[in-house]
DNA sequence: TGTACATCAGTGAACGCGCGTTCACTGATGTAC
DNA sequence: TGTACATCAGTGAACGCGCGTTCACTGATGTAC
């Protein structure tokens, strides 16, 4: 049963963002092709049409999340741009902390990309390169650039392991998993003022 | 085959620390009952005269590590007592960060944890809050209690953000990833001045 | 201290199960005439 | 435009494999007398 090149291009995109949305929520060898497929309402035979194997889809889907990384930044634009600020807030907000799905895929993988394949680990590090070229932009308005470039990099790497910790401790000790998000907050805006 | 209680016991504790290395080496998914135990010198078998479950024992081997958290710390002491400058050069080292296997699990499985029984959030949240408690000390030293309080907890996750993103993006930018831990280590001796 | 026996840590075969991948097949689409 | 046929996205059964777990069995240890 032959489909429309559109359709089946569609089918491709959909395995893609089920990929994705899977993968961030319970990580690369928490979830099979068989449950992959059925998100994207296909059979798994359909996904060895699209892609090699498991690994092809699963770059092809952290490619997918660092194309579409502006999308958190957009959401919170202010005066028709993204603005600094409210996306910190958006990016440690508990919302995010507690939908692993919706949110950012560096966060949700960041301890697993080291033991992946060079070409799932190229497509993090673009993820993080755009995310980085952000943050410097704004901060090299007021400060020099090798102090902005410093900041943008470590204020990346804190927001990771600030949205990793928060939700580590989210089943045992939610006060302290909110305090986390807070403190990680203040400190880059201290930082940053 | 009965063995000693003694022998029973190193057994168990070989186990625990087998079953703690190579999770942080490949992650709780990415590792089977059968080499965990090979790596002990025993069969998976006996590994059931222990523990219930592989999860409980993962919780056990989460458990060691935060018993052993200090470790990290102790090797890097100063005049007799763990020092804070000492401890982040090291955490943020590209020693570390090239042997997860003997590295810090909280960095190690950031993201997975989340997925987690609440007993493994556990184990991890006691390590977290040692951790914590030890850059608050130093901190209070100079600084007001809340202050501190912030500071202490935002190190802590920026330092298991910048080893899980310079793993992540050392693969396909070893460049990068170095200067990620350079930078975290930068950016934090910066704040705490 | 010596003997008889219960205990139980450890062995290794076997269990059902889900994994990633392959493949013969289907049938509507796309194309050549 | 209409017909004949090749293409190929998708189906679903089947593959070998390794997973976590169970269990009958072993035999030295630990214990009761």
């Amino acid at each position: 049963m032959r489909i429309t090149k559109e359709k089946a291009e569609e089918n491709r995109l959909a395995l893609v963002k089920a990929a994705g949305k899977l993968f961030r929520e319970r990580g690369i060898d928490g979830v099979g092709v068989a449950e992959i497929s059925k998100e994207a309402g296909l059979t798994h035979g359909a996904l060895y049409a699209h892609f090699p194997s498991k690994e092809a889809l699963a770059a092809e889907a952290f490619g997918h999340n660092a194309d579409r990384a502006g999308v958190h930044r957009e959401k919170v634009m202010v005066d028709g741009k993204p603005d600094f600020n409210a996306f910190l807030d958006f990016y440690l907000s508990t919302e995010q902390r507690d939908n692993p799905a919706h949110s950012c895929a560096m966060a949700a993988s960041a301890s697993e990309i080291g033991r992946q394949d060079v070409s799932i680990s190229a497509r993090y590090e673009a993820s993080f390169q755009r995310m980085t070229a952000f943050f410097e932009r704004h901060i090299a308005e007021t400060k020099p650039a090798a102090e902005a470039r410093a900041e943008a990099l470590a204020i990346s790497a804190a927001l990771i392991g600030g949205v990793s910790a928060a939700r580590a401790v989210a089943k045992s000790n939610p006060a302290l998993s909110d305090e986390i998000l807070r403190s990680t907050r203040q400190v880059i805006a201290q930082l940053t003022k």
